[in-house]
DNA sequence: ATAATATCAGTAGTATAGTACGGAGTCAAG
DNA sequence: CTTGACTCCGTACTATACTACTGATATTAT
């Protein structure tokens, strides 16, 4: 089994030393073994661990959220429809990401296509008519 | 043209009164008319815009990141090189996103369907198998 | 062997994105 | 025509997520 230093592995993450110290701290990344000298050593499952979090956090989820996914898993009968619809809710947030990013790569993707040769030029935003209000649902008389 | 208090367009798209003030003073949201009183009016632009503003901060872009995308107009003959190029990082990034938050989203799906019926026990993380390591591409050797 | 580099723990400081507060002026309902 | 809710501005405070610094060990390269 490989295994890695702080520095080691926060390099080939792209995070730094005391990131790592921190993730610790708050819980999100487990407390790692340590060799005589009280150095901290990882191995690959940690690193996977890091990467998730890494990119996760790149895609707008909290760290807090982020630990809410590591702990999904299911670890006793107990506790499989707790688990269950804490993945089900993930899953319509994310579904939901998913559908606005998409309008909102349609709309780069015409505004590119636009450039190509044509100098057409759009006088408002055109940005702002990707949102689907009904994700955010507007209080009051729906005027928009 | 309907308008709008400062309160009124905080209700409906569910953000705070201060925090409009903050977006006028990082110039993310423009300086909109006043009243005599100096009471600030709002139009349907304003919460169009203020709509995208919130949402995109839910799908993790970083207020700066979001002021690039609303700036992102062909405004003249000059600029419309500078618009595509920068149109087609984001769009790049977006379908990054996009692919990593599916992935995500699979995971999710197994394992609620693994919770259906059986009471099958995943002794490690399911979530951490989703992330496509060339999204983050790992320095040294790749040993993942 | 010794100098450079890495790690340790703890604490303090920073960037981003708000959120709260205070005292004054404005508006609208009874 | 007052009283309660809303708005004004400026400043200060907060939460999240790091990032830097210190002084002491530990490891590694020459």
């Amino acid at each position: 089994m490989e295994h890695y230093k702080v520095g080691d592995i926060a390099e080939k993450v792209g995070v730094n030393v005391e990131t790592l110290r921190y993730y610790e701290k708050i819980k999100i990344m487990p407390k790692p073994k340590r060799m005589e000298s009280r150095y901290r050593i990882y191995d690959e499952l940690d690193l996977k661990r890091l990467l998730f979090i890494k990119r996760a956090k790149e895609l707008g989820f909290t760290l807090k959220e982020i630990k809410e996914l590591l702990n999904l898993k299911i670890e006793s009968t107990a506790t499989c429809g707790d688990v269950k619809h804490l993945a089900e809710h993930k899953l319509t947030d994310i579904e939901e990401r998913i559908k606005d990013l998409k309008s909102i790569k349609n709309v780069l993707v015409k505004l590119v296509n636009q450039c190509v040769c044509e100098e057409l030029s759009t006088d408002e935003c055109p940005i702002l008519e990707v949102i689907d209000p009904k994700t955010i649902s507007l209080k009051g008389g729906d005027t928009i």
